[in-house]
DNA sequence: ATGGTTGGGGTCCAA
Protein backbone atom coordinates (compact mmCIF):
# COMPACT_ATOMS: atom_id res chain seq x y z
CA UNK A 1 0.00 0.00 0.00
CA UNK A 2 1.26 3.46 -0.90
CA UNK A 3 1.42 5.88 2.02
CA UNK A 4 2.13 9.57 1.53
CA UNK A 5 2.85 11.59 4.67
CA UNK A 6 3.21 15.39 4.63
CA UNK A 7 4.29 17.66 7.48
CA UNK A 8 3.73 21.42 7.51
CA UNK A 9 4.09 24.19 10.05
CA UNK A 10 1.03 26.18 9.00
CA UNK A 11 1.46 29.18 11.36
CA UNK A 12 -2.28 29.59 12.06
CA UNK A 13 -4.61 27.01 10.57
CA UNK A 14 -7.56 29.40 10.53
CA UNK A 15 -5.76 32.17 8.65
CA UNK A 16 -4.47 29.69 6.07
CA UNK A 17 -7.39 27.29 5.69
CA UNK A 18 -7.43 27.78 1.90
CA UNK A 19 -3.72 26.94 1.72
CA UNK A 20 -4.22 23.74 3.71
CA UNK A 21 -6.96 22.72 1.29
CA UNK A 22 -4.68 23.59 -1.62
CA UNK A 23 -1.97 21.29 -0.26
CA UNK A 24 -4.52 18.51 0.19
CA UNK A 25 -5.59 18.98 -3.43
CA UNK A 26 -2.13 19.38 -4.96
CA UNK A 27 -0.14 16.86 -2.92
CA UNK A 28 -3.03 14.56 -2.03
CA UNK A 29 -1.27 13.11 1.04
CA UNK A 30 -2.85 10.23 2.94
CA UNK A 31 -1.87 11.97 6.16
CA UNK A 32 -1.14 15.66 6.76
CA UNK A 33 0.55 16.61 10.03
CA UNK A 34 0.26 20.27 11.01
CA UNK A 35 2.12 22.34 13.58
CA UNK A 36 1.47 25.80 15.00
CA UNK A 37 -2.25 25.59 14.34
CA UNK A 38 -2.71 28.39 16.91
CA UNK A 39 -6.26 27.45 17.78
CA UNK A 40 -7.92 25.72 20.71
CA UNK A 41 -8.92 22.10 20.13
CA UNK A 42 -12.62 22.98 20.43
CA UNK A 43 -12.40 25.73 17.81
CA UNK A 44 -10.57 23.72 15.13
CA UNK A 45 -12.45 23.99 11.79
CA UNK A 46 -13.27 20.36 10.98
CA UNK A 47 -15.88 20.71 8.23
CA UNK A 48 -13.68 21.73 5.26
CA UNK A 49 -11.34 18.79 5.86
CA UNK A 50 -14.18 16.33 6.30
CA UNK A 51 -15.53 17.56 2.97
CA UNK A 52 -12.09 17.20 1.37
CA UNK A 53 -11.97 13.51 2.23
CA UNK A 54 -9.95 13.70 5.42
CA UNK A 55 -12.48 11.99 7.63
CA UNK A 56 -10.08 11.12 10.45
CA UNK A 57 -8.59 13.89 12.52
CA UNK A 58 -6.70 14.40 15.76
CA UNK A 59 -6.35 17.88 17.20
CA UNK A 60 -4.37 19.08 20.21
CA UNK A 61 -4.56 22.83 20.32
CA UNK A 62 -4.35 25.73 22.73
CA UNK A 63 -5.18 29.41 22.50
CA UNK A 64 -2.72 31.63 20.65
CA UNK A 65 0.37 29.46 20.56
CA UNK A 66 1.67 26.10 19.33
CA UNK A 67 -0.85 23.35 18.64
CA UNK A 68 -0.67 20.26 16.42
CA UNK A 69 -3.16 18.37 14.28
CA UNK A 70 -3.31 15.29 12.05
CA UNK A 71 -5.67 15.04 9.07
CA UNK A 72 -5.97 11.57 7.57
CA UNK A 73 -7.83 9.68 4.88
CA UNK A 74 -7.03 6.49 6.80
CA UNK A 75 -8.57 5.59 10.13
CA UNK A 76 -6.30 5.70 13.17
CA UNK A 77 -6.30 5.25 16.92
CA UNK A 78 -5.19 8.14 19.07
CA UNK A 79 -2.20 7.45 21.31
CA UNK A 80 -1.08 9.16 24.49
CA UNK A 81 1.28 12.10 24.83
CA UNK A 82 3.54 12.66 27.82
CA UNK A 83 3.29 16.12 29.38
CA UNK A 84 6.59 17.23 27.84
CA UNK A 85 8.70 19.29 30.23
CA UNK A 86 5.58 19.48 32.45
CA UNK A 87 4.56 22.61 30.57
CA UNK A 88 1.14 21.55 29.35
CA UNK A 89 2.00 22.83 25.86
CA UNK A 90 0.27 21.31 22.83
CA UNK A 91 3.34 20.12 20.98
CA UNK A 92 2.83 16.42 20.28
CA UNK A 93 0.28 13.98 18.87
CA UNK A 94 0.70 10.24 18.46
CA UNK A 95 -1.58 8.03 16.40
CA UNK A 96 -1.48 4.41 15.26
CA UNK A 97 -2.52 3.81 11.68
CA UNK A 98 -2.14 0.67 9.63
CA UNK A 99 0.28 -0.87 12.12
CA UNK A 100 2.49 2.22 12.16
CA UNK A 101 2.86 4.64 15.05
CA UNK A 102 3.05 8.21 13.80
CA UNK A 103 4.40 11.02 15.99
CA UNK A 104 3.78 14.67 15.14
CA UNK A 105 6.03 17.14 17.03
CA UNK A 106 6.39 20.87 17.39
CA UNK A 107 9.69 21.34 19.22
CA UNK A 108 10.15 24.69 21.03
CA UNK A 109 11.84 27.32 18.89
CA UNK A 110 14.26 28.31 21.64
CA UNK A 111 14.31 32.11 21.54
CA UNK A 112 17.26 34.18 20.38
CA UNK A 113 20.17 33.69 22.79
CA UNK A 114 21.84 30.28 22.49
CA UNK A 115 22.72 30.03 26.19
CA UNK A 116 20.46 27.94 28.47
CA UNK A 117 21.81 29.77 31.54
CA UNK A 118 20.34 33.12 30.47
CA UNK A 119 17.60 32.08 28.04
CA UNK A 120 14.84 29.95 29.56
CA UNK A 121 13.39 29.22 26.11
CA UNK A 122 16.63 27.72 24.92
CA UNK A 123 16.87 25.67 28.13
CA UNK A 124 13.31 24.44 27.46
CA UNK A 125 14.21 23.47 23.90
CA UNK A 126 17.25 21.48 25.02
CA UNK A 127 15.23 19.75 27.76
CA UNK A 128 12.48 18.94 25.29
CA UNK A 129 14.86 17.16 22.92
CA UNK A 130 16.47 15.36 25.87
CA UNK A 131 13.03 14.19 27.00
CA UNK A 132 12.21 12.95 23.51
CA UNK A 133 15.40 10.89 23.52
CA UNK A 134 14.66 9.50 26.97
CA UNK A 135 11.02 8.74 26.20
CA UNK A 136 11.67 6.90 22.94
CA UNK A 137 14.65 5.13 24.52
CA UNK A 138 12.56 3.93 27.46
CA UNK A 139 9.25 3.21 25.75
CA UNK A 140 10.06 2.20 22.17
CA UNK A 141 12.68 0.20 20.29
CA UNK A 142 14.22 0.55 16.80
CA UNK A 143 12.24 -2.56 15.76
CA UNK A 144 8.93 -0.69 16.22
CA UNK A 145 7.34 0.56 13.01
CA UNK A 146 7.29 4.31 13.55
CA UNK A 147 7.29 7.60 11.68
CA UNK A 148 8.30 10.84 13.40
CA UNK A 149 7.50 14.13 11.70
CA UNK A 150 7.30 17.77 12.55
CA UNK A 151 8.89 21.13 13.03
CA UNK A 152 11.89 20.11 15.11
CA UNK A 153 13.26 23.67 14.91
CA UNK A 154 16.79 22.29 14.41
CA UNK A 155 18.75 22.12 11.16
CA UNK A 156 21.29 19.38 11.96
CA UNK A 157 23.50 19.13 8.88
CA UNK A 158 25.96 21.62 7.44
CA UNK A 159 23.89 21.92 4.27
CA UNK A 160 20.59 22.17 6.13
CA UNK A 161 21.40 25.90 6.46
CA UNK A 162 22.46 28.54 3.96
CA UNK A 163 25.73 29.20 5.80
CA UNK A 164 27.03 26.69 8.31
CA UNK A 165 29.73 29.07 9.55
CA UNK A 166 27.39 32.03 10.00
CA UNK A 167 24.74 30.03 11.80
CA UNK A 168 26.91 28.24 14.36
CA UNK A 169 25.79 30.77 16.99
CA UNK A 170 22.21 31.02 15.75
CA UNK A 171 19.53 29.07 17.59
CA UNK A 172 18.46 26.17 15.32
CA UNK A 173 22.00 25.26 14.21
CA UNK A 174 24.17 25.50 17.35
CA UNK A 175 26.40 22.51 18.12
CA UNK A 176 24.58 21.69 21.39
CA UNK A 177 21.20 21.45 19.65
CA UNK A 178 22.59 19.44 16.78
CA UNK A 179 24.30 17.09 19.23
CA UNK A 180 21.08 16.52 21.17
CA UNK A 181 19.04 15.95 18.02
CA UNK A 182 21.66 13.53 16.71
CA UNK A 183 21.63 11.66 20.02
CA UNK A 184 17.83 11.37 19.82
CA UNK A 185 18.16 10.10 16.27
CA UNK A 186 20.78 7.48 17.17
CA UNK A 187 18.99 6.24 20.29
CA UNK A 188 16.14 4.73 18.27
CA UNK A 189 18.05 4.36 14.97
CA UNK A 190 15.81 6.93 13.29
CA UNK A 191 16.44 7.28 9.55
CA UNK A 192 16.24 10.80 8.10
CA UNK A 193 13.79 9.96 5.31
CA UNK A 194 14.43 13.12 3.28
CA UNK A 195 18.23 12.90 3.42
CA UNK A 196 17.84 9.21 2.50
CA UNK A 197 17.17 10.54 -1.02
CA UNK A 198 19.21 13.75 -1.06
CA UNK A 199 23.01 13.67 -0.58
CA UNK A 200 24.34 15.52 2.49
CA UNK A 201 26.38 17.93 0.35
CA UNK A 202 23.24 19.30 -1.31
CA UNK A 203 21.47 22.32 0.23
CA UNK A 204 17.97 21.59 1.49
CA UNK A 205 15.61 24.01 3.23
CA UNK A 206 12.03 23.93 4.52
CA UNK A 207 11.87 27.41 6.12
CA UNK A 208 12.71 30.94 5.03
CA UNK A 209 12.37 33.94 7.36
CA UNK A 210 9.54 36.42 6.86
CA UNK A 211 12.12 39.14 7.43
CA UNK A 212 13.99 38.73 4.17
CA UNK A 213 13.23 41.33 1.54
CA UNK A 214 13.14 38.60 -1.09
CA UNK A 215 13.23 35.09 0.37
CA UNK A 216 13.76 33.45 -3.03
CA UNK A 217 16.56 35.79 -4.10
CA UNK A 218 18.52 35.73 -0.82
CA UNK A 219 17.61 32.06 -0.25
CA UNK A 220 18.79 32.09 3.36
CA UNK A 221 16.84 29.00 4.30
CA UNK A 222 17.04 26.31 6.95
CA UNK A 223 15.75 22.73 7.07
CA UNK A 224 13.74 22.74 10.29
CA UNK A 225 10.97 20.33 9.26
CA UNK A 226 11.71 16.64 9.24
CA UNK A 227 10.37 13.18 8.52
CA UNK A 228 12.10 10.22 10.15
CA UNK A 229 11.32 6.51 10.07
CA UNK A 230 12.54 3.55 12.11
CA UNK A 231 14.61 0.79 10.41
CA UNK A 232 11.66 -1.54 9.62
CA UNK A 233 10.30 1.19 7.32
CA UNK A 234 13.59 2.12 5.67
CA UNK A 235 13.12 -0.22 2.72
CA UNK A 236 9.58 1.09 2.32
CA UNK A 237 10.83 4.62 1.50
CA UNK A 238 10.10 5.56 -2.10
CA UNK A 239 10.57 9.31 -2.61
CA UNK A 240 10.57 12.72 -0.92
CA UNK A 241 9.47 16.19 -1.96
CA UNK A 242 9.69 19.68 -0.50
CA UNK A 243 7.09 22.07 -1.88
CA UNK A 244 9.31 25.17 -2.03
CA UNK A 245 6.76 27.02 -4.18
CA UNK A 246 4.40 27.15 -1.20
CA UNK A 247 6.71 29.72 0.40
CA UNK A 248 5.70 32.10 -2.39
CA UNK A 249 1.96 31.58 -2.05
CA UNK A 250 0.03 34.69 -1.10
CA UNK A 251 0.11 35.16 2.67
CA UNK A 252 1.89 31.83 3.01
CA UNK A 253 3.52 30.21 6.03
CA UNK A 254 7.25 30.73 6.55
CA UNK A 255 7.54 26.91 6.43
CA UNK A 256 6.76 24.71 3.41
CA UNK A 257 5.26 21.20 3.24
CA UNK A 258 7.70 18.28 3.40
CA UNK A 259 6.48 14.94 2.02
CA UNK A 260 7.67 11.34 2.00
CA UNK A 261 6.16 8.44 0.06
CA UNK A 262 6.34 4.92 1.42
CA UNK A 263 5.19 1.53 0.17
CA UNK A 264 4.05 -0.21 3.34
C1' DA B 1 26.03 45.42 14.85
C1' DT B 2 21.39 45.70 13.58
C1' DG B 3 16.98 45.17 11.64
C1' DG B 4 14.03 43.01 9.06
C1' DT B 5 8.10 40.35 9.17
C1' DT B 6 4.24 37.78 10.78
C1' DG B 7 0.24 35.99 13.93
C1' DG B 8 -2.62 36.21 17.94
C1' DG B 9 -4.65 38.80 21.19
C1' DG B 10 -5.29 42.79 22.84
C1' DT B 11 -1.85 47.93 23.33
C1' DC B 12 3.13 43.04 23.64
C1' DC B 13 4.92 38.20 23.18
C1' DA B 14 6.53 34.44 20.36
C1' DA B 15 8.57 33.03 16.28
Amino acid sequence: MALRVTTWNINSVRLRQDLVLRVLRELDPDVLCLQEIKVETELFPHDPYEAAGYGHRAVFGQKGYHGVAILSKLPFERGDSPNWCEKGDCRHLAVRLDGIELHNFYVPSGGDVPDPAVNEKFAHKLSFVDEMETWFGANRTPSDRMILVGDLNIAPLEHDVWSHRQLLDVVSHTPIEVEKLTRLQRRTDWVDAVRHFVPADQKLYSWWSYRARDWRLSNRGRRLDHIWVTPPLKDALRTQSILTDARGWERGSDHVPVTVDLAV
